[in-house]
RNA sequence: GCCCAGGUAGCUCAGUUGGUAGAGCAGCGGACUGAAAAUCCGCGUGUCGGUGGUUCGAUUCCGCCCCUGGGCA
């Protein structure tokens, strides 16, 4: 971490202008983008998670977009250690590091949320998701509460991930979950010299912004890039492959399901999202962030 | 014009042998420590098309009217 380095981090919804706002901050002072989001990364998802395009990347360095290749089992651990191999170079001393994203979990691990967890190293943590998928989430919370009874108490019946990685992490470890979130872990930035935006639209406006982006999507060849994605034949778990659009446009592809349809299936998906991060940034961010309306007008 | 089927939540529909109704989806709120565009939790009052009648009581039964499909002319 550079001491005393500035940083500016934007937050918000999907289609809120997060990325125009980072622009126009970079430019002014100099500063350099850096993605915090998770489907940006990717490198074949360019239209579909709507990466800052040739015209934006002129206007400012922007670092961490499209790197990633979809077939590799990415996290937001992963993505933090990239963060602070990239800000540890001599190359952004002295500039504003900007921050945007839609990804709260990754601004929270920015900040020190995350604690420090054991490897867990492949063929253990895909033993449990096979088991997840092939006995569901309520047998396997019954697994956990034998196995970790407190961790157990704090995590749904229902909620597959969490207990599976509940169950990773005590088996790898011999601890509990609980015992390694309980020691706070290390930010990646200096919080001291942070700027913390969260900008928080009209819902209804977001909705109609989002079906405008949708049609340019379309244009720009997304469908395209969903036949691009599926010729990889990648595991349909990967996260690239739950990208919003992939599941409805394959379809279209395949023809099982109108364009039209798709399109508001899509939609919807989107808007449920934004819906879900607003959620997140509006309670899970404190009074150190300060709201912004969007400005829709500047976009 | 006649016959048939419908008209119930924003949408698709279920249901009430007469005691004013409930699913899925959408929507809204919430949780969130290495899959996070993920994963999970909570929230259902709506002139039961309108109007008159029968009834202690009608969304339910009967009459008339309106609307939407389909058929026959």
């Amino acid at each position: 971490m550079n001491s005393k380095q500035r940083a500016v981090l934007i937050a918000g919804p999907t289609a809120c202008g997060k990325s125009g706002l980072a622009l126009r901050i970079a430019e002014r002072e100099g500063g350099v983008i850096i993605n915090t989001d998770s489907m940006q990364i990717y490198s074949v998802l360019d239209v579909l998670t709507a990466r800052p395009q040739a015209e934006e990347l002129k206007r400012a360095p922007h670092f961490l977009y499209g790197y990633v290749d979809p077939g590799q089992p990415y996290s937001t651990g992963a993505w933090l250690s990239d963060v602070r191999e990239l800000t540890g170079k001599a190359g952004l001393s002295g500039k504003t590091l900007i921050f945007v994203g839609g990804t709260g979990l990754y601004f929270r691990a920015l900040l020190g949320g995350l604690s420090q967890m054991p490897e867990i190293p492949d063929p253990v943590r895909q033993r449990w998701r096979y088991r997840l998928a092939e006995e569901g989430a309520s047998k396997l919370h019954r697994v956990l509460r034998a196995s970790d009874p407190e961790a157990a108490m704090t995590i749904k019946p229902a909620d597959g991930q969490r207990i599976v990685r509940a169950l990773e992490v005590i088996e790898v470890s011999g601890r509990s979950i609980l015992h390694w979130q309980s020691v706070k872990g290390s930010p990646a930035i200096d919080a001291q010299y942070a700027d913390k935006y969260v900008i928080e639209p009209d819902r209804t406006e977001l909705d109609r912004v989002i079906a405008a982006r949708l049609d340019r999507m379309l244009e720009a060849g997304a469908l395209q890039e969903v036949k691009a994605l599926l010729a990889l034949e990648l595991d349909e778990s990967l996260p690239a492959m739950k990208a919003i659009g992939v599941r409805e446009f394959r379809q279209v592809l395949e023809g099982s399901l109108s364009l039209d349809k798709a399109k508001e299936l899509v939609r919807i998906a989107t808007r449920q999202y934004a819906k879900r991060q607003s959620t997140w940034f509006r309670n899970q961010c404190g009074d150190d962030w300060r709201r912004i309306p969007a400005d829709f007008e500047t976009i």
